[in-house]
RNA sequence: GCUGGAGUGGCGGAAUUGGUAUACGCGCUAGUCUUAGGAACUAGUGCCGCAAGGCUUAAGGGUUCGAGUCCCUUCUCCAGCACCA
């Protein structure tokens, strides 16, 4: 008899991580005739910290879904590199003088052995890292393909400069006013920096999303980002001089309504607009002032609102008026042409002109749609148009007003009552008065507005249309008359404390009206039924969007124009640790690229590795390196001493891994070919918008240049949570809370973390990490362990319900590892255990089980996997797949339910006719119990599942 | 402020289309074994109650034979955006 070995992790796990390398069982083969699959995480910064536990958790999640893929006969590439340029290896650097290179070279060292011992399935083979200067030779290629193409440039503009680490931060990376990296609040600097024109690919970005399988809320942050706006920008010209410009307008629906202009602080044309004025000092002082403060407390001060009249008009063509120009605080420069036309419908304008007593005009009244609720009108279903009256009625002695209850449906409203043939709003207002309430002593005191709804009418059955004019009535006295008793059964009147009024009512155009009426009414109309222009009055302004474009363009005020939030991309830093940007500055012959051929442009080596005081790179004052001849006419001429941000190398790795050391192209065509697009990439939150946004805008600039073949990168991303210090805090170094691999591998074995982490929660959730938690999958595996002691003969009768259970947890955990739902993954695995420890297995179904638990802890699986005599190991096998053909459950069970309630369970053959389970529930004694002596009104039977006995 | 998501035991968390709420794990309680254990194993464990039974998915209401799941109101928390006309 075998001897109970103990389960060893140490040994176990160290063995077989030697052993796959040796066998090469992870690495993936080029241009194999077996479907490929490629998997991806984002490869990770070696920091000087070491990796904590929360490193692992996205690559064990790929690594499931990879040997889960390799086991299903597909050629895997899961690959992994260093993302190492960046600066806390710079800041390191600067503080101890020691040469990045040798940092990054401990860091990823160190970074790559805790990797190694989780038994991650990478292909190390493919191992890459953007600061060798075989890898940053492409990344300086590519970005010369940018500047052939004109798409990077170098602009003066003003930057945010961050104080402390001496750089220039791109915009992405200012959070709140502050450094991303430091929280140093940025200041404003100018300076000249090279650009990416990310900004004419963002049409593409934005629509091409459409073609990719990202999880929604990674494709609202890329929308987000981007921006994208389509409207109108309409001609202005403003009077009385021969200054003119366009504004851009994203709801054209209302252009009618446009009653003032607000021009940007900072816009060029500010000075020539105030000229003769009288008032040029006051006004241009005042913008100055805006600037500053703007740029001191952003949305703070804008919130504000902050604005001066600058005495001049803009004649307004379609509305033949004349519009006052203000200069104000929300206006920006950097988005359409700095200058807007406002309107009563936008909320922001709204709040401008009601600080500054600038009238208004509204051209729609608003439209309320039900939604979700029973009344929500039916899709598809035509609606029936009515005029009707909404009446608001005053107690005659207290302030209370009068409420209608409906007893049959969910309604509390106001009177209300539709008009009749040839009959006067305010006549009908009346009528209804007087039918509804029974009141006979009235005055109208006051007519309030009109409204719009669409709505489901519940006792009517159909879709109501109705345009409600809304009146307000004082009762003279309590005098009143008998309603009917139809009117009687529909509602009930109440009386309501003011107070009471809103929360009482279900309709929203009702309970405007009531704002209204007490004057506490400011919402903005924002979807509405036009008054103007006349071509268009009485639709609904979403439907007429785009004629109204139409319209407008054809009356030649204006055209139709798209914007977007994005930004060009700020490429330079004025920092060491980076690819050299390779162009030199002649005086001659302007900027000049380095040529091809003399790639890579080497980082050199430093004394010291701080920025000039002038925010220079340190490269600047290698003067060796920094005179060069230039390329093109040989004279005298000077490096560029920026370097890339740290979003270069990382833009295209991917492709890199494709075909890792080829000396001549970034990647062969032939492999691109094979391996791209990615298939799954998974990453953290912090990289949806910037990373990813950057890295397709790389590869559809290399697809318009036919390097690649597909013009989207990743086929679909997904998203991890982050672990957390016990505490629920952010792990790091600084607060002491960093748990290090290795402890827990030493300690328990990595097949454990491994499972520990795949178990503690959903996937995509930030979760707390805990000690005493871990002591559970560790459990479970040594009951694993010990179970292939227990297997006996093969000839055990083996009961249908384990049969059905290994086949249902196939089933589960094939679909649970595909959806990221690994918790419930383990927990499936977990239960089937359970079972087995209670009945009798056969050494196949617990091979199986060894087979789906394989991918979660590869190490234990594969000891166990040859002790039971395999010679090949488990990861290659083929996983297991789920068969109909042995499900035979004759007998389910179902569940005896009364009134609703639970009351017992019932073994019945599978399928039996609703009439046999109905007759023997009614004879059960069990349920005898409840129903002896009752009514039986209904039973509701749910096929194989319950069966209900309502009284 | 706007948009989206979420509130389930002492804790992490499960629950196809509405169909046995609390799976799985931690912890806890009792017991077994052991020289001993913060080890292992066995049994129990939503709450109230001796029990019969009753009550439970943030709170309240609704639809339904039946609601964690659908609808309405309120509260709380989280994430993203936040001058983008």
């Amino acid at each position: 008899m075998e001897c109970m070995a103990k389960y060893n992790h140490l040994k176990i796990e160290k063995k077989w991580q030697k052993e796959w390398v040796k066998k090469k069982v992870y690495q993936a083969k080029d241009l194999s005739k077996k479907p490929k699959y490629y998997a991806l995480i984002e490869f990770p910064y070696p920091s000087g910290d070491g990796l904590h536990v929360g490193h692992p958790r996205p690559y064990i999640g790929m690594d499931l879904i990879s040997r889960k893929k390799r086991m299903e006969g597909y050629n895997v590439l899961y690959p992994i590199g260093w993302d190492a340029f960046g600066l806390p290896t710079e800041n390191y650097a600067i503080k101890t003088g020691k040469d990045p290179r040798v940092v990054t070279k401990q860091n990823s060292d160190t970074f790559r052995r805790q990797i190694k011992s989780l038994g991650i399935s990478f292909d190390w083979s493919r191992e890459i890292n953007t600061t060798d200067p075989k890898y940053y030779k492409w990344t300086q290629w590519i970005f010369l393909q940018f500047l052939k193409k004109g798409l990077a440039y170098k602009a003066k503009m003003t930057i945010n400069w961050c104080p402390s680490c001496k750089i220039g931060l791109a915009n992405e990376e200012v959070v709140a006013g502050a450094c991303e990296r430091c929280g140093t609040a940025v200041e404003k600097r100018e300076k000249e920096q090279w650009m990416l024109a990310i900004t004419k690919y963002a049409d593409r970005l934005d629509k091409d999303l459409d073609t990719v399988d990202y999880l929604p809320h990674i494709k609202l942050s890329q929308k987000n980002w981007i921006g994208r706006s389509e409207g109108i920008n309409l001609k202005c010209r403003v009077k009385d001089s021969d200054i003119s410009f366009e504004v851009y307008d994203s709801v054209p629906q209302t252009f009618m309504a446009q009653t003032f202009t607000v021009v940007a602080p900072d816009h060029p044309l500010l000075k020539k607009l105030v000229e003769g004025t009288g008032r040029e000092k006051e006004i241009l002082s005042y913008a100055e002032k805006m600037i500053t403060e703007r740029a001191k407390l952003g949305v703070e001060y804008v919130k504000e609102v902050d604005g001066i009249f600058t005495g001049r008009y803009v004649w307004y063509e379609p509305a033949q008026r004349d519009l006052p120009i203000w200069v104000a605080s929300y206006a920006i420069m950097g988005y359409g042409s700095g200058v807007v036309n406002c309107s009563a419908h936008d909320e922001r304008d709204f709040i401008f002109a009601k600080k500054f007593n600038i009238s208004l005009h509204e051209v729609a009244e608003p439209l309320f749609i039900n939604t979700g609720g029973v009344d929500s009108f039916q899709e598809g279903q035509p609606f029936s148009e009515r005029e009707a009256v909404s009446i608001i009625i005053k107690h005659w002695s207290e302030d209370k007003y009068l409420g209608l209850k409906s007893k049959n449906v969910h309604w509390a409203i106001f009177p209300t009552g539709g008009l009749e043939k040839g009959e006067r709003p305010e006549e009908a207002a009346n009528r209804e008065i007087k039918e509804e309430t029974g009141y006979v002593n009235f005055k109208l005191v006051k007519k309030i507005g009109r409204s719009h709804a669409k709505f489901y009418h519940v006792q009517k059955k159909e879709n109501v249309f109705a345009h409600f004019t809304s009146f307000y009535f004082e009762l003279k006295n309590g005098e009143q008359n008998k309603i009917t008793e139809e009117e009687n059964q529909r509602h009930s009147m109440m009386w309501l404390a003011p107070d009471d009024v809103e929360n009482f009512l279900t309709q929203e155009g009702q309970k405007r009206d009531w704002k209204i009426l007490q004057g506490t009414e400011e919402a903005v109309v924002k979807n509405g039924i036009l008054a103007e222009p006349a071509e268009f009055k009485d639709r609904e302004w979403f439907e007429v969007r785009e004629d109204i474009i139409d319209y407008i363009v054809k009356k030649g005020w204006g055209k139709r124009k798209m914007n977007f939030k994005l930004r060009d991309w700020v490429f330079s830093r004025q920092r060491y640790w980076g690819e050299p940007i390779p162009v030199v500055h002649c005086e001659n012959c302007g900027i000049v690229p380095l040529p091809e051929k003399d790639l890579p442009l080497l980082l050199p080596k430093v004394k010291n590795y701080q920025p000039t005081d002038n925010g220079e790179s340190p490269l600047a004052k290698i003067d060796k390196w920094v005179n060069v001849k230039c390329p093109k006419c040989k004279r005298l001429a000077k490096r560029e001493t920026d370097t890339m941000p740290n979003w270069a190398g990382s833009s295209w790795y991917y492709l890199r891994y494709t075909n890792p050391k080829n000396n001549k192209e970034f990647a062969s065509q032939k492999n691109l070919k094979y391996w791209t697009p990615v298939d799954w990439y998974n990453g953290g939150n912090e990289h949806t918008t910037l990373h990813l946004l950057y890295s397709r805008f790389w590869h559809k600039f290399l697809y318009d240049l036919k390097l690649v073949p597909t013009s989207e990168p990743y086929m679909k991303r997904t998203s991890h949570g982050l672990i957390l210090a016990e505490g629920g805090e952010k792990m790091s170094k600084s607060k002491g809370n960093v748990i290090n691999p290795d402890d827990i591998v030493e300690r328990y074995g990595a097949d454990t973390l491994r499972l520990y982490e795949m178990f503690m929660g959903p996937f995509d959730q930030a979760i707390a990490w805990s000690e005493e938690a871990i002591i559970g999958p560790r459990r479970f595996l040594e009951r694993v362990w010990k179970f292939q002691f227990r297997l006996k003969e093969n000839k055990v009768e083996v009961s249908q319900f384990i049969i059905n259970s290994i086949n249902l947890a196939r089933n589960n955990i094939s679909r649970d590892i595909e959806s990221m739902k690994f918790n419930t993954a383990v927990s499936q695995l977990m239960i089937l255990l359970n079972y087995f420890e209670k009945q009798n297995i056969t050494i196949q179904i617990y091979e199986t089980f060894l087979q789906l638990l394989a991918p979660l802890a590869p190490h234990i699986t594969e000891e166990i996997w040859f002790n039971l005599g395999h010679k090949k190991s488990i990861h290659l096998s083929d996983w297991p797949r789920w068969r109909t053909d042995s499900i035979q459950d004759e007998e389910i069970k179902i569940v005896v339910q009364v009134n609703g309630k639970v009351r017992a369970q019932m073994f019945i053959p599978i399928d039996t006719p609703e009439e046999n389970i109905k007759e023997q529930v009614l004879k059960d004694k069990a349920i005898l119990k409840y129903t002896m002596g009752k009514d039986i009104k209904r039973v509701v039977y749910v096929k194989n599942r319950l069966i209900n006995i309502v009284m």
